[in-house]
Parts: C-alpha cells; structure tokens; sequence
DNA sequence: CCGTAACAGTTGAACTTTCAACAATCCTGC
DNA sequence: GCAGGATTGTTGAAAGTTCAACTGTTACGG
C-alpha cells in the first residue's frame, strides 16, 4: 500500500470498513425478508412505493427514475416486470408524446400495503432498534452533509476545474 | 399505507431516506470512479484488497467469502474473471483437497496499488471530507451495533421462536 | 474399511443491471 | 414550417449476480 497520497488514518479505516459492511449486511437482510415476505426486491419495492406516494399513484418514468435514482434503462425493464406482474401499468402521456406515465394499480397498491407493513418492521428491527434518538439526528445529518455534494453532477468523473 | 404496526416517526422516516440515498449516492460515485481509474468494480477491488492483505497474499476461496460477503458462487465467477484478466491465480490447497487458495499476482498487486491510491482518494473526498472527528467516531460505534446482530446468523429467516 | 453425511468449491441457467444504439417527440431559431 | 439538436423512453446484447444442482473430498459412525 503506498503512502504518499493523502492515506487513511487508523479511526477511519476502521469506521469506513465497519460502514461498508454494516451497510451490506443490512441491505442484504432487507432485501431477503422483503424477498420472502412479498416476493418484492429493493428496486421493486422502492418504486411501488414512489408511484404510491404520488397522487393520482402516478409518475412520469423520468421523475420515478430521478426519485429512485434509477438508470433510465434500469427503471424501463424494471417497470416492464412490474407490468407483467399486473401490478402497474403503462400509458404514453397526454401532455408530452414523448412521456410515458407509469401508473400503481390495485393489485400492486395491495401488494404494496402488505410488502410494507413487513418491510418497515425489518427497518425497525435491524436499524434502529439499535439506534438512540441522537443517533437518529446524526445520521440524518451526515447522510444530508454526504449526498448533497453529491446530488447534482451525478455523471461528472471528478471535476478538477474546467472553466474560461 | 397501514397504521397498525410500529411506523416510522417523522423523524426516522427522514434519516431513513436521507441514508438510503446518501449510501447509494456514494456507492454509485465510488464504483464509477474505480472502473475509469483502474477498470476495476468494488467487488474486484474488494477481492484484490482482501488477498494483498494476507502473508503469502493468498486466501482460501470460503475465507476470501467471508471476508467480502460474497456468496461462494459470485466469489467463484468473480475470481475465474481476475484469473482470466491475469491478475489472481487458483490453485488447490495442499491440506485439504477440497480447497482452493486464491493468490494475488504481481500483475494484480500492481493494479490494485494504483486502484486503492485513486479509491482512497475518493473515499476521502467524498465521505470523510463531510464529516468531523465525532462523526466518524460515531459512525464506527453505529455500524459496529447494526453488523453485530447481523454479522453471524446471516441465513436466518427472522427467527420468532424455535426451541424445545 | 465402508457408507453416509457434511463440506468446499464450481457450474450453467435464469434473472437483473449496464451500456450503447435507437425511435419518437419536442423545442428553437431562422 | 422545418432543419437540427435536445429530451424521453425503450431495446437488445453483454456483463454480473443469484439460485439450485453437481463434483470431488473429508469426517464420522459402525
């Protein structure tokens, strides 16, 4: 390992690999129970939850894939599924032919409300159960501290300085 | 949305969204950065990490799992393709002839050199450069309560009661 | 020893995600 | 209005992951 770029000191070695892996473990957990309780992945889940959120339970593909921070191809074969399943359904949009609107339907909404009463038990049970209320606040903080910088430029490979 | 289980209060709702997008936020940024910078994904890079920390840089395929969290299966694919790019090599293991050991080349060892330089830095722009001494401390204490838990019965099925 | 169970790892098929190319529509300036 | 460019979304192939079945090896009980 060399060391003359900026290395990690001890205490965040150790922070970031518990990170990575409390981070994986969770994921992974909560991706399974939803899998065996509703027969939903994250991606599936995530964006039932969304078009659920929405009134009229109906979102444009491009605002769900924003929201979801989808690929556009990812959301498409993803809402395709969702779509074969009977759960959501698709129509091309009245104000912009280009659009298409995806829209939750019942049978998912159903779906949605059960998946959900599980899911929200997991979340509770492996994340913050463990968690005191200034946990809570702190992280909400850090998260907003971490993902704001990273919001906006999402496809820039490290801007240096690029300008006149 | 139900009621009738524990919710989320507002409050745990916000952390909750906020880390779940930072996390994948970051991950993403991550992941891009080390395929422009050395071709690599997070799951070569972590594989590479994992054996060049080893005496002998080798590891038992079933460790080098473990360590990674990686099912043996995507263990076994991902390490045939390190082995095919010419950077890890597998051979059985003398003390037990259903072992295989995985061993980190120098070709690999190059690579993963300049990968971590560039990772590093990334990780430290984009994660540590938010936070302050406290944060990380805190952080480190956070993920070590929510791996414990999850960290070994890593099979279970939400476990009610199952005894006598 | 031998038969059976447990273990270590690999394999191929199904599925998901990514990537690049594409079709269709909208916008803008002339 | 219409050419050129930007935007929206889909598609098919390649790459990666998961799942279940499988091979070969070791450990154990009789």
């Amino acid at each position: 390992m060399p060391e003359d770029v900026a290395w990690l000191t001890d205490d965040e070695q150790r922070a970031w690999r518990a990170f990575l892996e409390a981070t994986q473990l969770l994921f992974h957990r909560l991706d399974r129970e939803l899998q065996q309780d509703a027969g939903l992945s994250q991606a599936e889940y995530e964006i039932l939850v969304r078009l659920s959120e929405m009134p009229g339970l109906s979102l444009r593909m491009g605002e769900l894939a924003n929201q979801t921070l989808f690929s556009r191809s990812r959301l498409s074969h993803a809402v395709a599924r969702l779509e074969a399943a009977g759960w959501v359904r698709r129509h091309s949009c009245v104000t912009d032919g280009r659009g298409t609107e995806a829209v939750l339907l019942d049978k998912g909404k159903a779906l949605l409300d059960k998946a959900a009463r599980a899911h929200v038990a997991a979340v509770r049970r492996y994340f913050f159960d463990q968690l005191s209320k200034s946990d809570v606040a702190r992280i909400e903080r850090i998260a907003d501290a971490v993902r704001e910088p990273l919001r906006d430029d999402s496809g820039a490979g490290r801007v240096v300085c690029e300008d006149v």
